[in-house]
DNA sequence: TTGGAAAAATTATAGCATATTACATTCGCA
DNA sequence: TGCGAATGTAATATGCTATAATTTTTCCAA
């Protein structure tokens, strides 16, 4: 991809970069609102164009979202590269699961956007969105550090990946009671993340026994 | 709560019961479409009325929203109670959660509805919505078996509530890959429940141990 | 260098959904 | 029976998505 060239806008008609503007500004609005706050007329009023000019260059509100929502996963997985990577005394999983509970606590409009929207549930298997979203997957598959052993790395991987999902979800639904049963919400992760690791060591130690059998 | 009477509309002025018939309706649509498919003017327009007549009975689609949640609670508690008590070869939790899985799939824009839209985020802390969902917990927290040591159970029983959560939201949005890494999403949820009876008595052991010493 | 097609805006407008206001009808009880 | 409360209607305002027809700008090829 060429680096879209940013043009000044001299005589205001043309903006210059409408499509990147719209989508940063939308990014904005998710952050505060969540998906439902992405409002189209408004964009432009902010922008400084008219209500149609978006629609030059997305073809509905939906083609918008997904833009955002491709954008947001770019950014998530930027974090979690980095986390993944950088040495610390935490374990990586350890590392990937608080990372997570804080992205969706703290940008939940984002949050939302990227894993309770019709955007994401709507995008088919090679789009790019669903591409951006395995990408996620993949670096909590690699924050597990274990060995391929069948498949029961991956399978683990989407068990936590579920766990950490629903504490997030729940928490922001006010369904984790206040005191998280006599736990914060960190330790409700870590707890998630401890027994995960055990699982998976059991899970592989039986796997070898079957295998010298 | 009196049964409400079921008055005849025989001059088709009066509706009869139409806060009622909203609510049923309304329940057929979000079935369909979720959420996003509840539709006053339809929904009005459907039972034969002006538009302007579900707001007798509803201060805003909001608050209609907020209804039709709350018969949805009321059915899904009914089916784990009803499924909770029954006599079974599996345990309570299994059934809970295969149940809990079956229903967030099958019933999936209801599901949304209950869980993964702003109606219940909204929903303050003692209204008749929270009520209903933490009973959803209660009942869950019951089909572990297990005895009250702290809050031992309350937060295993958030852990999986979550998890179950996790993979229905996941699942819906394609974000469980095809085959779940060699295993049906049933399969997954059996892994969670034995993931989770194995840790709670762990925990329990360990409790015990910490009091005797 | 310029002329014309493509790109990117604009104005105007249609359509739909929520919600409010003012008015009409029916119900049920004193 | 008659009056107030409940429930409905008609008319309308507002806000958002989206399209059509038109205008302005850009940029490339002759």
């Amino acid at each position: 991809m060429p680096p879209r060239l940013v043009r000044k806008a001299l005589n205001t008609y043309h903006h210059g970069d409408l499509r990147d503007a719209l989508v940063q500004a939308a990014f904005q609005e998710a952050e505060r609102g969540g998906p439902e706050a992405i409002n189209i007329s408004a964009l432009a009023k902010k922008l400084g164009v008219s209500q149609p000019a978006p629609y030059r260059h997305f073809a509905d509100r939906e083609a918008l979202l997904q833009a955002v929502t491709a954008e947001a996963f770019r950014q998530f997985n930027v974090i979690l590269r980095d986390l993944v990577d950088k040495p610390s005394k935490q374990s990586k999983l350890s590392r990937f699961a608080q990372a997570t509970l804080a992205f969706g606590l703290q940008r939940n409009g984002i949050y939302r956007l990227m894993f309770a929207s019709r955007t994401m549930a709507c995008a088919p298997k090679g789009s790019e969105l669903h591409n951006a979203a395995m990408e996620t997957l993949a670096l909590l598959i690699e924050s597990l550090e274990a060995p391929a052993v069948g498949l029961l790395r991956e399978r683990q991987a989407l068990k936590i990946w579920a766990s950490l999902h629903g504490v997030v979800m729940l928490a922001e639904q006010g369904l984790l009671t206040g005191q998280v049963a006599g736990a914060s919400r960190e330790e409700l992760v870590e707890d998630i993340v401890q027994e995960a690791k055990l699982a998976l060591s059991v899970a592989m130690k039986a796997a070898a026994e079957r295998e010298t059998r």
